[in-house]
DNA sequence: AAAAAGAAGGGTGTAAATACAGTTCTAAAG
DNA sequence: CTTTAGAACTGTATTTACACCCTTCTTTTT
């Protein structure tokens, strides 16, 4: 019966985690990890020094450099990697990113173990994983119209996420006007515009939503 | 050799860490995890039905009931068990406030798994572990005058944490101060103490300080 | 090409949030 | 007992945040 491993990265800056989940995923029979880090930053220079891996954990929330930017730069600089993100909460809007980010498979953090080396099977195999969860949300989002139109409200633009960023700021609407080279009028518009669409009342509200959602990372 | 096993019980509500860490501290040989649960809730249940635990690793944030509440609980109702935490930040006022919910050890989520093997073994035998970073921020806070202060700065009362719950909402100060049965000038007085005190200028400040240092949980 | 719908921008009013200064009350220090 | 530092309270001014409505400029539809 031949083996061919597959060479798994596992980023995530919480160590102990890390760790553990590295040892289960080296403990299967086809599974070896070759790459441990706390960030995408750490991750990138070490794919360029070393053997690149085949499928890459990505942790959502992480400093430095977190798993939707990883994700991005994985897809563009090596589309042959394969990315299984690791979240926290798994909102749609998180996860219609993320698609968009090129990922294959996602996973919130509170699934059982025996699940993750399921997704990493699947993904190697098919090439995507999504849980029962995951499905049943994406498919929700596109069972109808008013779910089509659901997916508009929650899809944000850069400049939005970029906003959302400043939210979780002390800076003022105006001094945030300044930061994003926007007309301090045009700053009032896209908030109404997210308060409607994100269904919250106050810049508390964003905030919290932008934490919920991975958006910042505190 | 004689072995008394240690019986553990592991909470958090990331299956996969739980999992995990409880594999890993499965395979020492004198611990043993004897109860494995999401959140504080789920414990207390378990040990009015099961043979009580020597020692909790807590996860500081979890929904329900979260760290805090837990070893406060535990302190009352089971002194003889202890308590180590995880955290995901090491804050002196998240560090001064599970001191004295009665918590023997800290661990911040991002440290080295032999490290948690250590912590076991040290809060069994000694009745306490702090790690090298925990040590030093408690000495530096006991070292001067100025430190002195500076607890007070940041020792919150209970009062003063279950307003920032409020301040996470899209409630204003006002409806705020009708929660709390306060006058609504007491609240602005309030705000503005913990504005100098946690050097914070805005609402969103305090906020973010409050999920920064496991106030509030998302 | 005309009409309708919808985004983008702008003006203004109101309420909430923050800053500041003055006052009383308390308690520690002399 | 007096003084004094400082906390808690009050009033008020200012700024920020939010809501609402109106215009303009698209885009889409017929």
């Amino acid at each position: 019966m031949k083996k061919e491993l597959i060479k798994v990265a596992m980023v995530d800056d919480h160590i102990l985690l890390r760790n553990a989940l590295a040892s289960l995923i080296n403990n299967s029979d086809n599974c070896s990890v070759v790459i441990e880090c706390s960030n995408g930053k750490e991750l990138i220079s070490k794919i360029k020094t070393s053997t690149p891996p085949d499928l890459v954990i990505l942790d959502l929330n992480m400093p430095e450099m977190d798993g939707h930017q990883t994700a991005l730069y994985l897809q563009k600089n090596h589309p042959e990697i394969k990315v299984i993100m690791l979240t926290m909460y798994d909102s749609e809007l998180a996860l219609i990113r993320l698609l968009k980010a090129g990922v294959k498979g996602f996973m919130k953090k509170d699934i059982h173990p025996t699940e993750l080396m399921h997704a990493i099977q699947s993904v190697h195999e098919q090439g995507y994983y999504y849980s029962a969860q995951t499905s049943s949300k994406l498919a929700g989002l596109f069972r109808d119209e008013e779910s089509a139109h659901a997916i508009d409200k929650i899809l944000l633009t850069d400049q939005e996420l970029e906003f959302l960023k400043f939210v979780c700021s002390e800076l003022t609407y105006k001094e945030v006007a300044v930061q994003l080279k926007m007309n301090p009028r045009a700053i009032d518009g896209m908030r109404d515009n997210l308060f409607t669409r994100l269904d919250v009342k106050s810049r508390v509200g964003l905030a919290m939503y932008a934490i919920k959602h991975g958006i910042v990372s505190i």
